[in-house]
DNA sequence: TTTGCATACGTAAGCGGTTACGTAGCTACG
DNA sequence: CGTAGCTACGTAACCGCTTACGTATGCAAA
C-alpha cells in the first residue's frame, strides 16, 4: 500500500500546476496532448487515487445517492418488505446511479435506530431514495426539508410535498381479476390483504372491489382477511377464512409472500391448487415461478422502481425548484399455473 | 429545502466557535451542558446537515466501504453470481458496516466497464470488498496496491497478498456426499460442475471426489459434466449426461441454480426426483426451499460472508500492516426432499 | 496567596481538491 | 505592425469540517 499521494505530488512530478492536473482528470480542454500524457503517466506511476472527499467538498456534490430500506432478516417476521423485493429495488437504483455517473450508498433501518442512521447517511449523499416504511412519516418529512428525497411505493401520489415512485396497483389487480373472471369463469373470489395501514394494500383491494363491481358481481367492502404481507400471515388468514366458509373459487392475495402461505395452508386442508381453489399473488418475486404450482401474479417492475427513484432524486438535485413529481409505473400480469392456466409463462399486457 | 447551512452558521448563532460545535457533535467532552443544549438547539432550528465530505476530508476517513459485485441481470445469462447470492452478501455487508458506524457503497461491474467503475468507487471509500469475478485478477491487484481490499469467495486462500473470505467448500460437499452414501445408500453419484476456472467449483469437486474415495468407491478424476453455475447450464449438462448413460442414483450439482436446471431436465426425461434420481445443490438460495421437490443443499452463510468481508477491510483500514488474513466459514447441510429425505427442514452440522 | 490542574472554550492551520481570473504566447487579419 | 481572439497554463481563494495548541477561569491543595 503506497503512501496516499495527493494532486500536489502529481503536479510537482509532472511539472504542472494542480489546476492542470485537475483539468486533465475531469475536463476535456485546457491542456495539450503532451501535458495530458505526462500527467496521466505520473498519476499511474505513483498510483494516485484522487480524494473523493476533497472533490466532493470543492464541488459541493458527493456523487452519491443514498437508498434507505427496512431490514427484514433482522427483526424476525414483522410486517416488512420482502428481501427479494428490496434487493431488486436496490439493484435498479444501483444501475441508474452508475449510468448517471453516481454511486449508491445503502442503509437498512432496523427498528428504532432508523432516524439516526438516516441522518448519518444524509450527510454523505446528495439525495435520498426511501423505500416505504423504512422511516416514520415525520422522519421522512424532516429529511425532505434538508435534502432531496423521493419515496418509493406505498406512498406514491399520497404525500403532498415529496417526489414519489410507485406502481399502478389498482389496474394491476384489475387485470388479474378480469382474467380470473373472464378466462376461468370464477365467480367466488376472496381477497387476502396486507397490513391495514398499507396504501399499496388498500389500492389493491380497491382494484379488486372495483373490478368485481364492474362485472356486476357482489363485492365486499373490506378484505375477507388480513395477512400482513407475510407468508405466515397468509397461511393464517386462509386457515381462518376456511374455518368459516366453503372454499372460494380463487384466493387473491395482496402479495406473493401471502400467496406462498396460502398455498401451504390449502395443502394442509387437502385442497388442491388450482383444481380446488386458485391462488394468485402480487409482486412476482424470484421465488414465485418456482412455487408448486408456479404462481400467477402481478409483476411489479422492481428494478425500474429503484431506477426511477434515483433518477427522480438526481433530477431534483439538479433542479431543487422543479414541481413535485409522482411517477406511477405499470404492472404486468404473469400467468402461471396457480390460477388454473395450463402452462407457465404466458403473460399479458 | 432550506439553504444549505454550515457549521459557521451554527457556531455564530450559538455564540461559540466552530471547534465547539464540532466537539458537541462528535466528542463527549470539551463543553458545558448548557453549551451543548444551545448548539444542538440551533443546529436543529436551522436544519443543519453537516457536510460528510468536509468531515471526511478533515479526518482522512470517509466512513464508507465499497462493495463491488458482478451484475447478472445486465448481461444476459453468462456465468455469473446468482442475484440471490450477491444480494445476501450485500445485506450482510451493510449490516456489519452499519454496526461499525460506517456505510456501504455498492457498485455492479458489467462487462468491461468494471475497471473504471472500480477506480471511481475507490476514490469514495476507505476500503473495498470485492465479490469474486467482478474484476480481473490484474485489476484487483492494482486496487489492492492503492487501498485496503478483501476478496470474497472463489479466491479465499488462493491469493497471496490480499485478505479474503470464503467458505469451506470441500467439507461442505463432503458432508453432503456422506449423507447420500450413508443415509440413502446411493453408490452411483455424478457431479455437475460450475465454470472450469472457478476455484469454488474445483474445491467442491475435490470434496466430492475425496469423499467417494474415502468410502472406497470409484471416483472420477474430473466432473461428469460442466454446467457453468447457471440454470440453463445445469439443464444442458443433465441432458447430455443422460444421453450417454443410465440415470445415476444422484446428481450432485455445484450450485443451486444448476440443480434447478437439472430438475427441469429430469422432468423432461420423465424421471422423478428423488424417486428415480436424487438431486442436490450448493448455496441454499431463497428459492431452493420452494422448489419442487424442495432442494437438499449445502447452505453458505451468505450474509456472514459479506459481514466478514467488511469487518476484514475495516480491520485493515485500522491497521494496514497487519498480516494478510484468509477467513474460511463453515457451511451447513440442509436436508430437504430432493435427496430422498422424507420431510423438509432437517439440517445437519 | 500561590501553584497546579482541570475544564471550557477560541484560533487557525490544515485536509486535497476545484475553478474564477489572470497572463503569456501564438495565429489571423485589417 | 497593432490588435483581437485562442489556447495552455498558473495563482490562489475557497469548499466546510477537524484538531493541535493556547488561553482563561475556577477550584483544590500547599
Amino acid at each position: 500500500m503506497t503512501q496516499r499521494s495527493t494532486i500536489y505530488e502529481v503536479a510537482r512530478r509532472s511539472g504542472v500546476s494542480t489546476a492542470t492536473v485537475s483539468r486533465v482528470m475531469h475536463s476535456g480542454t485546457g491542456y495539450s496532448a503532451a501535458t495530458r500524457e505526462r500527467v496521466l503517466a505520473t498519476a499511474a506511476e505513483i498510483g494516485w487515487l484522487p480524494s473523493g472527499s476533497a472533490r466532493s467538498l470543492a464541488r459541493r456534490r458527493a456523487g452519491i445517492v443514498g437508498v434507505l430500506f427496512p431490514d427484514l432478516g433482522a427483526s424476525g417476521d414483522a410486517e416488512e418488505e420482502s428481501p427479494l423485493y428490496v434487493d431488486q429495488v436496490i439493484r435498479g437504483a444501483e444501475r441508474a446511479a452508475t449510468d448517471a455517473g453516481d454511486a449508491v450508498l445503502i442503509a437498512a433501518t432496523r427498528g428504532s435506530s432508523g432516524r439516526d442512521l438516516a441522518l448519518s447517511v444524509a450527510t454523505k449523499v446528495d439525495g435520498l431514495v426511501i423505500v416505504a416504511r423504512s422511516l416514520s412519516e415525520a422522519d421522512i418529512a424532516a429529511l425532505g426539508a434538508r435534502l432531496p428525497v423521493v419515496v418509493l411505493s406505498d406512498h406514491a401520489g399520497r404525500r403532498t410535498s415529496l417526489d414519489s415512485v410507485g406502481v399502478d396497483n389498482r389496474n394491476g389487480i384489475a387485470a388479474l381479476v378480469e382474467h380470473l373472471l373472464d378466462e376461468h369463469g370464477y365467480r367466488d373470489l376472496v381477497f387476502v390483504a396486507g397490513p391495514r395501514q398499507s396504501p399499496d394494500s388498500s389500492e389493491r383491494f380497491a382494484g379488486f372491489r372495483r373490478t368485481l363491481l364492474a362485472a356486476g358481481l357482489p363485492a365486499p367492502t373490506k378484505p375477507h382477511a388480513i395477512g400482513g404481507f407475510t407468508e405466515a400471515g397468509g397461511a393464517r388468514a386462509v386457515r381462518e377464512l376456511l374455518a368459516d366458509r366453503e372454499p372460494p373459487d380463487a384466493i387473491v392475495c395482496g402479495n406473493d409472500e401471502m400467496a406462498v402461505g396460502a398455498v401451504a395452508a390449502l395443502a394442509e386442508l387437502k385442497l388442491r391448487v388450482p383444481a380446488d381453489v386458485a391462488v394468485t399473488g402480487f409482486d412476482d418475486l424470484a421465488i414465485s415461478r418456482h412455487l408448486h404450482p408456479p404462481l400467477t401474479t402481478v409483476a411489479q417492475p422492481m428494478r425500474d422502481i429503484g431506477a426511477e427513484g434515483v433518477r427522480a432524486v438526481l433530477a431534483r438535485v439538479a433542479d431543487p425548484t422543479a414541481p413535485r413529481h409522482a411517477t406511477v409505473l405499470a404492472t404486468r400480469l404473469v400467468l402461471r399455473r396457480s390460477c388454473g392456466c395450463r402452462s407457465d409463462g404466458r403473460t399479458n399486457r
